[in-house]
DNA sequence: ATGCACCCTCCCCCCGGGGGAGGGTCCAGG
DNA sequence: CCTGGACCCTCCCCCGGGGGGAGGGTGCAT
């Protein structure tokens, strides 16, 4: 069992809590080389030295960094670039729990036995011209993309004629990656960087409001999909969103709105 | 593509963000059927009374709540047993919080350049009779089994000789699964309930002090075990945590101590 | 009647593990 | 030196919750 301060895999698993059968897969992928492999049996021997890297791998796949990343840890020689590895995987943690913290807080409403009725509206918007930022963004993103399209957008502007807007490709959320687009109405749209003219085509709107932060917004959709079908509509090209009241305007979550606007067309009933 | 209100699968998706594939997969399973199969197509439908549940079901997912629990919860008709099997799956969630902040704090030390060297002893322990309560225990439900064997222990031992302790079986971390025992000395061991007397064996510990809570208490015991490897030593049964100091005696955790004893044996060289 | 978007099933892949079969190796005791 | 048992090896299949893509049928507007 004992080669001179050697250890057989099972006596490393013992020492690193991890199980001999993850040891084994480790050395698959390259994350932890045994110090030796005897050649004609293959057994594998691990040094007392492995036994921190063993921890780190630990650690991290406890944080769920995938096995790639892992070795992409271990590999940077520099204790900085490690670091600032592991910083990045902990932010989007951190945005996962953010998505986690939303999930409960449309659940809590989804539950409620009592769902107050939704106020729709149905709209006819004509053609309008307006500043955009525009470009493909997978949904892990949008949120990051939308903060430095809008920051870009703002300082473009000089006399917005309305509330910011985006339009929201579906291809976003069945696919998880679609074309968004942020646009701020104005009378002569500028041309700066990605700010750029785009004219929106003219579109009739199921229009509701939904009030407070986005933690439960995609319950207000679900509420807004139920009345476009209860009133024999159909879907048509990409949602709108405009901020009435929102972060720029006000700290207070609960004062802020917004429209949501779903493209319809009057299904010919049959 | 509409009959009478009646959604295919595409435009259902669109209302409720969920991928066709997805509503394929939850209708095979039974969580989410289409109102209407067309018998001779196979032609999905659903209608909008259906887009609420199918929004219970996709914020389910989001917390990682399984498929047959997922179902589990949506099959409880009363609200009141909904509620708690959702409340029963956030403690979970909670609980993986717990041990994620508890990976971040160990990485934190364990990619600290400057490790300072450990203080281990070894020590020859004899044999001693012992209150204890013991079972097999998942490694999931260690902490809570914890707590309700010490209270039992607590409440049955009058004068103990010495502080509190527990054996972990190796098998815990190896398989997640395996024997526990925590003990307190006394002059008389009582049998209580689940307390009995039990005689501890003589065994020769590699003994080392880990300082502050739990939460890196891992890289304590990998520090251990490198030493353990370095003085030519083999592991040799249950590890045997004494608490010196815990929170039944503080509630300022950096002034805890757990002492952490690895029974070995010395390895013949060859 | 034709085009085309939509829908169907079926199979394989992903990740990071676990279970188990079938067989070789190491080593202490006799 | 032999034997038994603990240990180790590889290989294949399974899990859950999806995604990709092939190959083929349907619904419906023009």
């Amino acid at each position: 069992m004992h080669r001179g301060g050697v250890l057989a895999i099972g006596e490393f698993s013992r020492l690193t809590h991890l199980s001999v059968r993850t040891l084994r897969r480790y050395h698959d992928a390259g994350l932890l080389e045994p110090a030796i492999v005897d050649a004609a049996s293959g057994y594998r021997y691990y040094t007392a030295e492995q036994i921190p890297t063993a921890q780190v791998i630990h650690r991290l796949r406890e944080l769920d960094v995938p096995l790639p990343d892992v070795q992409r840890i271990l590999r940077s020689p520099d204790p900085g670039a490690r670091a600032a590895l592991v910083a990045d995987h902990l932010r989007r943690l951190e945005a996962e729990l953010d998505r986690t913290r939303a999930a409960v807080v449309s659940l809590r409403r989804l539950l409620q036995p009592a769902q107050p009725p939704l106020d729709v509206e149905l709209r006819a918007v004509p053609a309008t011209t307006v500043a955009a930022v525009e470009d493909d963004v997978a949904l892990d993103d949008v949120l990051a993309w939308y903060a430095g399209a809008t920051a870009e957008l703002d300082a473009a502007v000089d006399a917005p004629t309305g509330p910011p807007g985006g339009l929201y490709d579906n291809a976003l959320f069945e696919d998880g990656r679609g074309h968004v687009l942020v646009h701020r109405p104005t009378a002569a749209p500028p041309r700066v960087g990605r700010v750029h003219p785009v004219t929106l085509p003219a579109v009739e709107l199921a229009v509701t409001t939904h009030a407070g932060d986005h933690d439960d917004i995609a319950v207000t959709y679900g509420q807004l999909g139920s009345w476009v079908v209860a009133n024999a509509l159909a879907v048509a090209g990409p949602v709108r969103e405009t901020y009435l009241v929102g972060p720029r305007d006000t700290t207070d979550p609960t004062t802020w709105r917004t429209e949501i606007g779903w493209p319809v067309f009057r299904v010919t009933d049959r």
